[in-house]
RNA sequence: GCGGGCGUGGUGGAAUUGGUAGACACAAGGGACUUAAAAUCCCUCGAUCGAUAAGAUCGUGCCGGUUCAAGUCCGGCCGCCCGCACCA
């Protein structure tokens, strides 16, 4: 082989729009359906379009992009789709701000975001992309919203909402800062309107006992998800009302503390409490009181237990005569079991804390173990643990829990109580007074109620001439759009304005990349190939919400015939952020890393004026903090697949990666470095021989070949991108230092060796290792070439370096033959050196040995 | 408050799941090449003692335990991070 003295720099510029076309050309990433091979789904999260990719994208689909041409290789035929969840709150804001229409905007972010994402290198189907702003895709939303209704899986309710008065719309309860609308500032309140909601309470105990058949999520994941269902066991009790017929229903936990209670309260939304106010004027201002403090956090934290007496008495169900004061309290929720409680001081903070302050009777009914019942006293701190039951009547002496089951028979048998289960998830509201979003399809008649617009008259489109320059929401406003015929009489109807939650549009985008044209919603052939999802990856801040949501559509889907499976993700994978430190002036301004130098004397200063700059902690990219980096410069700069190894290396997928200046450097000295140790060999360099007369370092290069094959393989499939990346480091140091002979075998070894580096390499770095395997004077693309084997004979090593301790510490190291039995291994380690100085004069009392790891040798 | 996670060199992190702690990389320091710089190549790099050697001792947040053997398992603290939060 031949030195070049001045090997040229890895020229990503060129390589890198090429292979691009080349595997466009070849339609390499294409995916069809086809029964004989084993299928897998990839897919990442799609993104909003903001504008342009941020680094978090480009974390996202590197790693999804890895998983994909790692699959394909290993024979799978590979679906990675790309889209763009396109629906949302910032296009409207920059029709306000920048005058500019929302769906020009949109448009144009897809246009640049695309052309952004190509340049990654991805090897993505674009074949099927779709944007759910598409009439296209949203008319297909709005037909299963129809089979949704008809199958009363949708539904419209009067509900509570934060009323922005300024900029006259709904805001989330994420939108509502310190109680004031996040964009207008001003003071939030509390409404009631009509909106629609998806039934997804209807799957609760479904969507919460499928999580343990979804081992291949987070742990994590599953976690917050059943605590965000959040399921628990009680009854629904049902309390006479002293001088009425009226009954009040109440939900516990705790039936064992009955005969603790020493009152009821009901939510100030209760239907009791809204009929004692039409007389009670007082009550009343209670109650408005309430939603003005509202239920943000931060008030709750502060808010005081406030309750209003209503005068009424509750009769207790078992106590003869004993009756019960009823209270309106701000601290019960009407959206929660009955919205109405009975109160148990001795044993609920919130029940004690309430009694305290209107002087209620606390009675302690459960006895901690190992007390005695003539000191246990309730004072400020509610006991909340296990015991016996005291002062119970009939429960007296049980067990707590026994107590539970015994009272709810007893409650069952008298009529009065049924056991009852409840969740804490409420009914997903969809409604938003917005215009960006997928229009519902319905028409409100004075006479016929709520119509659905005809299937065939689908979709209901976006009016396109709307106006941003007033406040709420444009469809509202539109002089002609909401004015129809109604479809069943005929006369003049509305439509109905409000917009689908974004929510909804990613809820099963999924579904239909298997068929992004079709006619239906989804093509059953194309989906029941396809689906599930084998491997989703994403960013934590969806653990919750659009993973619970996209579970709950798929249900629907499949009550609806539009979906065969419930459980949408076989494997999910979420990933850390990217973070970056921050820099502040001195007077307290963010800087961005752009405006920052380091001056002679090693310091950061700013490049505006050379005042020195405070650096903070490494924390999440955001404008805020200016502490961005723009990956279409780094792009720019070093190439995609720098990028992408710097992406892969180091961090853990599932940690937060520090973007740092050296690191990149760094993956770009070892592209170059790589592109050296290929540009050594002139092309077709020796094919390997039959000739297996290996030497020793031969040897010892193939065992690290098929070593390295073997972790990487398992790495990949475990998602270690950073070991795997460690992997290649130390396969590419082993190359660079061996010495190849003068000989067939030895020179078909180095061959070998650089030849399954660069298949090994192609799923991180694909533009680099197309150029070195063309280099190396391969025809035919690296992405169609299938994932290199293992000889299990090279994993093996004939002779193992084993530590030898005495007494657990470790004295030295012996190398033995693989597998060697004991008393060989003894006696070598006895004879060595360090060993026999250590164990001078001492009698063995013991020896451990675990083959081809350690021998222990303990004396007395 | 409830639930969960994490804590290893100057830094990011490895560690065959109880078996040689610190792989690999970054940063730093030294050297080679060069008129010089960049690039590249070589060496050192947990701490303490020792001579920059041989060697020894200590060392995975802190304290204790189990074990022949603990970063890994158990108990108790400390610190940081995340999720939920008046859910009866």
């Amino acid at each position: 082989m031949t030195e070049i003295s001045d090997p040229p720099r890895y020229t990503f510029k060129d390589a890198e729009v090429r292979w691009q076309k080349a595997w466009e050309d070849h339609h390499c990433f294409d995916a069809r359906e086809d029964q004989s091979r084993p299928k897998y789904y990839v897919l990442e999260m799609f993104p909003y379009p903001s504008g342009r990719i941020h680094m978090g994208h480009v974390r996202n689909y590197t790693m999804g992009d890895v998983v994909a041409r790692f699959k394909r290789a290993r024979g799978f035929n590979v679906l990675h789709p790309m889209g763009w969840d396109a629906f949302g709150m910032p296009a409207e804001n920059a029709a306000m701000e920048q005058n500019v229409h929302p769906a020009a905007w949109t448009w144009q972010n897809i246009e640049t975001m695309r052309g952004q994402l190509k340049m990654m290198g991805l090897s993505i189907d674009w074949s099927r992309e779709i944007a759910t702003c598409d009439p296209a895709y949203y008319r297909h939303e709005q037909k299963m919203f129809l089979d949704f209704l008809d199958q009363g899986l949708v539904y419209r309710r009067e509900s509570w909402v934060n009323w922005d008065p300024v900029d006259n719309t709904v805001l989330a309860n994420e939108q509502v800062i310190d109680g004031r609308g996040w964009r207008s500032g001003a003071e939030v309140e509390k409404r009631q309107l009509s909106q629609w909601f998806f039934r997804i309470t209807d799957f609760a105990e479904e969507l919460r006992s499928d999580l343990e058949k979804l081992t291949r999520w987070p742990a994590r994941v599953r976690l917050m998800q059943e605590n965000w269902i959040g399921r628990s066991e009680g009854m629904r009790i049902q309390f006479k009302i002293c001088d009425q017929d009226q009954k009040l229903e109440i939900f516990t936990t705790r039936p064992d503390t009955l005969f603790g209670a020493s009152f009821c309260a009901i939510s100030p939304d209760h239907p009791i409490a809204s009929e004692l106010a039409d007389e009670s004027a007082e009550l009343k201002k209670f109650i408005d009181e309430c939603h003005r403090l509202g239920t943000s956090e931060a008030v709750l934290e502060q808010a005081e237990k406030q309750g209003h007496d209503t005068g009424l008495r509750i009769q207790h169900p078992f106590i003869q005569g004993k009756t019960l004061p009823l209270f309106v309290a701000n601290f019960v929720l009407m959206e929660y079991g009955t919205g109405a409680i009975f109160g148990c001081p001795a044993h609920d903070q919130r029940d004690l804390d309430f009694a305290n302050k209107y002087g209620l009777p606390v009675t302690p009914v459960i006895l901690p173990p190992n007390t005695a019942q003539e000191t246990f006293t309730i004072d400020t701190e509610a006991y909340t643990g296990p015991g016996i039951c005291i002062n119970s009547d009939f429960l007296d002496g049980l067990e707590f829990d026994k107590a539970k089951a015994v009272i709810a028979d007893a409650l069952e048998t008298q009529g009065t109580g049924q056991r009852e289960i409840n969740f804490r998830l409420r009914d997903w509201g969809i409604s938003r007074q917005r215009y960006w979003g997928c229009p519902i399809p319905v028409i409100h008649c004075k006479d016929c109620g709520i119509v659905p617009v005809p299937r065939e008259d689908l979709p209901v489109s976006l009016p396109e001439d709307v106006t941003f320059d007033v406040a709420g929401n444009p469809l509202d406003r539109h002089p002609s759009w909401k004015h129809v015929h109604c479809p069943s009489c005929g006369k003049a109807a509305q439509r109905e304005t409000d917009t689908m939650d974004t929510f909804v549009d990613s809820s099963w985008y999924f579904a239909r990349f298997c068929s992004p044209r079709s006619d239906q919603p989804v093509d059953q052939t194309a989906a029941d190939y396809w689906m599930p999802v084998d491997q989703y990856i994403g960013g934590i801040e969806h653990a919750i919400l659009h993973l619970l949501y996209s579970r709950f559509f798929t249900r629907a889907m499949k009550k609806t015939g539009w979906a065969s499976l419930e459980e949408p993700f076989d494997g999910l994978f979420t990933q850390g952020m990217v973070c970056h430190e921050t820099y502040q002036s001195e007077s307290g301004q963010w800087l961005s890393p752009d405006d920052i130098i380091e001056n002679d004397m090693g310091m950061l200063v700013s490049t505006a004026d050379a005042s020195p700059v405070k650096v903070g902690r490494s924390e999440k990219m955001s404008k805020s903090k200016k502490n961005v980096v723009d990956p279409a410069d780094i792009i720019e700069s070093y190439g995609a697949d720098t990028a992408r190894w710097f992406m892969l290396s180091d961090s853990p997928p599932d940690r937060d990666l520090e973007w740092t200046e050296s690191g990149i450097s760094g993956a770009w000295r070892f592209m170059n470095r790589l592109w050296r140790l290929v540009y050594r060999y002139p092309d077709g360099i020796i094919k390997p021989g039959t000739d297996d007369a290996w030497s020793e370092t031969d040897l010892e290069l193939r065992q690290s070949i098929h070593k390295t094959i073997d972790g990487i393989t398992k790495d990949l499939e475990s998602f270690r991108f950073n070991r795997a990346v460690a992997r290649i480091y130390e396969l590419v140091n082993q190359i660079t230092d061996f010495k190849a002979e003068d000989n067939q075998s030895s020179q078909a070894v180095l061959s070998e060796a650089i030849e399954t580096l660069i298949v090994l390499m192609g799923p991180m770095v694909p533009h680099l290792a197309e150029e070195m395997w063309s280099k190396i004077g391969k025809t035919g693309l690296l992405a169609n070439q299938s994932w290199p084997t293992v000889d299990p004979a090279m994993l093996i090593d004939e002779m193992v370096t084993l530590a030898v301790q005495i007494k657990g510490k470790l004295k030295g190291t012996i190398s033995v033959r693989r597998d060697a039995d004991q008393s060989e291994v003894e006696k070598i380690a006895l004879e060595e050196p360090s060993i026999a100085a250590a164990l001078e004069g001492k009698s063995i009392a013991q020896i451990i040995y675990v083959p081809n790891r350690i021998l222990n040798v303990v004396h007395a």
